[in-house]
RNA sequence: GGGCGUUUAGCUCAGCUGGCUAGAGCGCUCGCCUCACACGCGAGAGGUCACUGGUUCGAGUCCAGUAUCGCCCA
């Protein structure tokens, strides 16, 4: 500790670790039970194994863990359940790389080899990121850990899909899935990311089939030709009607089909006729459906032609495209083509074009599950901060489609049906049967595919408090009392999760979402792993500091904004770090010069929660200052302070920086209540740096050496710091743990001690006023010396002038801190007289400041000063007083607005006489 | 096409229930290595609050329209 204390910066460097394990090491991050408290619950949106985590992790990590602490420190149980995602395609896809690139593939080896691999994979990106969380300084109760695959949450997903089966939810059907060609699965719609592609419309003739004419047909994929089964025409349009029931010949191949008539063709569009092509084409699909057309697939699952294309059989989907139209441009069948930009879907996960594909799938049906979900938010049974995302979640909600579950893949879930080989029965069950329910044959085979990841992660809430086994947990801590995620996953998880908690335990998952912003980089590109433009936690760490890191992302993060992302971000929360750090030192530096004592004054710990608020009334703290503070001192440290004190011990100064810190409280309480986490930390941040480091530590300075003073002043310094940590604690845990460490009177981890409560507004108002006078006098001193160029060096005297002879023993009174703050020899105060000359000159409210200074030389510098001055002020006079002349302003608007311009007004009005009069007099 | 959001200092953003003489951080200019801190201290410059109209005694704030950029859904 010493050697710390001596360095001229502070550093992180061992500080962090030391007490990431203690804090483990004393059991203090399980729920403390003793506490009657309601429990304060989140699961921790579960990271992906497939990588890294990324400045968003971050983000999102400091926010749940500064709302666990800040929970924790006002007495209440606290529960974080740390877990990581199993991250079915994404995962997959990494191993399948890794395998490749050993030269095996995925397939030759076969499923129980590469869930072998997988495994091994998993295993080592989880010790990296539960490290990366670990030295982030997060407060998770590892005991509890969970994993999406592990066996608890398989039972829990199991039981889920059968209960869900055996209700009818859940079924099986050929239908048209977005499927990726590159990875060789369905996935949800949800996974598609539409994208504008520059394209082409071309224009295709199909000959009538009795070899009279022929239609025009117009088409962004003539590829899918192969697949027509009809052209169709609107039934009511005027022009082609008639021509509903004729049949059409499809060029390059012998297949003769249909004109039909449906509303999906649009006489306005195109050429007013549509190719249909149910198995490649969503819309043609329902088409299908309605007219009871067949459905021909001719491609392959890799989007190659199959049988169906003839001559083009085994042509990539592209190569097909070009091969198509050069081919129908000899058959002189290519009318004309049109440059077109149209959305494409691609697979969020590896960028490949999704080829509509007419495959066997499970579905989840949405509706009713949804509804339970949308009148939870409505109703504010959940709260969604920002609220805007009120508006995106029922939107999607209200036009929900059922969920393609299956996905024909490896690492996941398998999905807990097995079919009868023999008879061909279905069977849903938690283990494998042991024969067929029906014709009781042993050969049975499990479905091969295996379950959307966020089938797993939907029962997120209540699956790692051990449901469906575990009673117990779920009543003690479910609902959860907060989600924080960003919003791009709104629709993925927190709609679903929703719907799940409703269903399968009649109540909701959480209290609250708070969606926090997306953190890019300096382009404003989403910081993924896939783009390599997150610097890895850990890097930034050792550079910085968690505690900085976790102070900057909060500070600079508006409510649920995006938020640039760049390395010199860090500067601000390593630079206050840095400060939190010098003032410490400064004060404590100067406790031990002065021999007090390094320990506890005998006394009881102090409670767990601490409300300023029942220490004392307003007046209580104006008419006896010492007992107070010997109240608030016991309730952070426990005992009394090692000085004795009188109220008169306790100097303007003192009272001044206790009201801004209950203010503080104040304001930080009521922040953190409204959820505005950066406007939390950042009033603290203000208090800290610029009221009690730039204005308090400068006015104590001489009493801190002054054997007679010292020992007040330094237990109000050292009071104000401890109190400082609490605060800053939930967003910077390590620092403050160490500084209160070496706080003389401190015991016990601040970690668990008390966060400061006041829920109405902070005492000490007069003294307030007064010490804000000594500010405004010492800034226009500062103001005036800087702008006349005077030397630093040069102390001089200043002359303060009033108008009332009764307020000079007032001002008299604070000429000392004057004098001190703006570093001037002497400070005079005097009623009338003459003015003093030359000598620059300022007016704070309605006294006025002379600076009497011989080498005032520039007399054209201060005569344009003042005359600026003068401008601005007969600016704002103007304003005031057009104001104040309209009847309708000063019969209308509330009287304390009158009321201020009146004051402003005068006060202005003072002002500006005086500089005028300087003006003046600098003229003659 | 439908929905949501953005537009305030050079940059990133606050400004919550209309009372504002519009703020902060970074950057910039000037002066300081003042015995805690140059990861610092002091001072300063810099804005027709996107535009147009309306409501009001009063609009950055509320309403309508336009423009702009962005996101989501189809």
């Amino acid at each position: 500790m010493e050697d710390i204390r001596q360095l001229s910066q502070y550093s992180p460097e061992n500080i962090e670790k030391k007490w990431y394990e203690a804090w483990e090491q004393a059991g203090l991050f399980a729920p403390d039970e003793t506490l009657e408290d309601d429990a304060f619950v989140i699961t921790l949106p579960p990271p992906n194994v497939t990588g890294i985590l990324h400045m968003g992790h971050c983000l999102g990590n400091s926010i749940q863990d500064m709302l666990v602490r800040w929970a924790r420190m006002r007495g209440r149980p606290t529960v974080w359940v740390p877990g990581m995602d199993h991250a079915s395609i994404a995962t997959e896809q990494v191993v399948s790389k890794q395998m490749a690139a050993e030269g095996i593939s995925k397939r030759e080896a076969g499923r129980e080899k590469f869930l072998e691999k997988a495994w091994e994979w998993k295993d080592f990106t989880h010790d990296r990121i539960s490290q990366q969380i670990r030295r982030l300084g997060c407060s998770l109760d590892w005991e509890r850990e969970a994993f999406t695959m592990d066996e608890a949450r398989n039972k829990a997903v199991t039981k889920a899909f059968i209960s869900l089966k055996e209700k009818g939810l859940i079924y099986r059907d050929v239908y048209l899935v977005n499927w990726c060609p590159h990875d060789l699965t369905a996935i949800s719609d949800d996974e598609v990311e539409h994208k504008e592609v520059e394209g082409s419309l071309w224009h295709l003739r199909y000959p009538f089939a009795d070899g009279k004419g022929h239609l025009t047909v117009a088409t962004t994929r003539p590829e899918t030709m192969f697949g027509d089964v009809a052209v169709a025409v609107h039934p009511e349009d005027p022009e082609r009607k008639h021509l509903i029931g004729r049949l059409v010949k499809l060029p390059l191949t012998d297949r003769e089909i249909p004109i039909i008539g449906d509303h999906h063709a649009d006489p306005e569009k195109g050429t007013g006729f549509v190719k249909i092509t149910p198995a490649h084409d969503p819309n043609d699909f329902e088409v299908g459906r309605r007219n009871d057309l067949p459905q021909i697939i001719c491609m392959t699952p890799s989007a190659l032609m199959n049988e169906q294309a003839g001559q083009f059989e085994g042509m990539e989907r592209y190569q097909c495209r070009k091969a198509v139209v050069s081919a129908m441009d000899e058959l002189g069948l290519l009318d004309k083509i049109e440059k077109n930009t149209h959305q494409v879907g691609h697979h969020d996960r590896c960028g490949h074009v999704i080829e509509p594909y007419l495959s066997k799938q499970w579905f989840l049906r949405m509706d009713k599950l949804a509804e339970p979900a949308v009148s939870a938010v409505q109703d504010g049974e959940i709260t969604l901060f920002p609220e805007r995302w009120v508006g995106v979640y029922n939107n999607w909600m209200t036009n929900i489609r059922d969920w393609c579950i299956s996905r024909q893949l490896w690492w996941g879930h398998r999905i807990p049906v097995w079919y009868c080989d023999d008879c061909g029965n279905e069977m849903a069950a938690s283990a494998s049967p042991a024969g067929c329910s029906k014709c009781q044959s042993k050969n049975l085979t499990q479905d091969d595919d295996v379950l959307d990841t966020w089938f797993s992660s939907w029962l997120w809430t209540f699956s790692p408090l051990g449901w469906p086994e575990n009673d117990e947990e779920i009543k003690k801590y479910h609902p959860t009392s907060v989600l924080v995620t960003a919003a791009d996953i709104i629709f993925f998880w927190v709609a679903r999760m929703i719907m799940a908690s409703y269903e399968f335990l009649d109540e909701k998952p959480f209290n609250e979402v708070l969606f926090t912003g997306i953190v890019r980089d300096e382009k404003g590109q989403k910081m993924s792993k896939s783009l390599g433009n997150s610097p890895d936690p850990i890097d930034i760490i050792d550079n910085y500091g968690a505690d900085a890191l976790r102070c900057s992302l909060v500070m600079l993060t508006p409510t649920g904004q995006d938020i640039f992302f760049s390395e010199s971000t860090l500067e601000v929360g390593r630079n206050f770090c840095n400060k939190i750090f010098q003032a410490t030192k400064l004060v404590l530096g100067m406790w031990d010069e002065a021999g007090l004592p390094q320990e506890a004054t005998v006394g009881a710990e102090a409670p767990r929660t601490l409300d300023l608020a029942s220490l004392g009334q307003s007046s209580d703290w104006e008419q006896e200052p010492a007992r107070m503070f010997a109240q608030l001192w016991d309730g952070v440290f426990g005992g009394k302070p090692p000085v004795e004190m009188v109220d008169a011990d306790l100097k303007l100064e003192d009272r001044w920086v206790l009201s801004q810190l209950l203010k503080a409280v104040n304001e930080a309480g009521a922040n953190m209540n409204k959820r505005r986490l950066n406007d939390a930390a950042y009033c603290v941040f203000n208090f800290f740096r610029h009221e009690y480091c730039d204005w308090y530590l400068e006015a104590v300075k001489p009493r801190l050496r002054d054997e007679s003073q010292q020992g007040v002043a330094l237990c109000v310094a050292v009071l104000n710091l401890a109190m400082s940590y609490k605060l800053l604690h939930p967003v910077m845990p390590f620092i403050t743990e160490e500084l209160w460490s070496w706080l003389p009177p401190s015991r016990g981890y601040l970690m668990t001690s008390s966060f400061p409560v006041l829920e109405k507004e902070a005492p000490f108002a007069s003294d307030f006023d007064d010490f804000e006078q000594v500010k405004e006098i010492v800034n226009v001193v500062r103001n005036v010396r800087n702008e006349l160029g005077v030397q630093p060096g040069k102390r001089g005297a200043a002359i303060l002038r009033v108008a009332d002879e009764s307020r000079i023993p007032g001002l008299q009174s604070i000429s000392g801190l004057v004098a001190l703050l703006a570093k001037m020899e002497t400070v005079e105060v005097v009623s009338g007289g003459e003015d003093p000359t030359p000598a620059g000159v300022g007016v704070a409210g309605t006294v006025e400041i002379f600076l009497p200074m011989k080498g005032l030389v520039d007399l054209d510098k201060e005569k344009a000063r003042l005359q600026k001055e003068h401008a601005k002020l007969a600016g704002w006079m103007k304003g005031c007083k057009a104001k104040l002349a309209n009847k309708k302003f000063t019969d209308n608007a509330p009287d304390h607005v009158v009321q201020q311009q009146k004051d402003l007004l005068a006060e202005n009005e003072n002002k500006a006489a005086t500089l005028l009069h300087r003006l003046e007099a600098l003229d003659s």
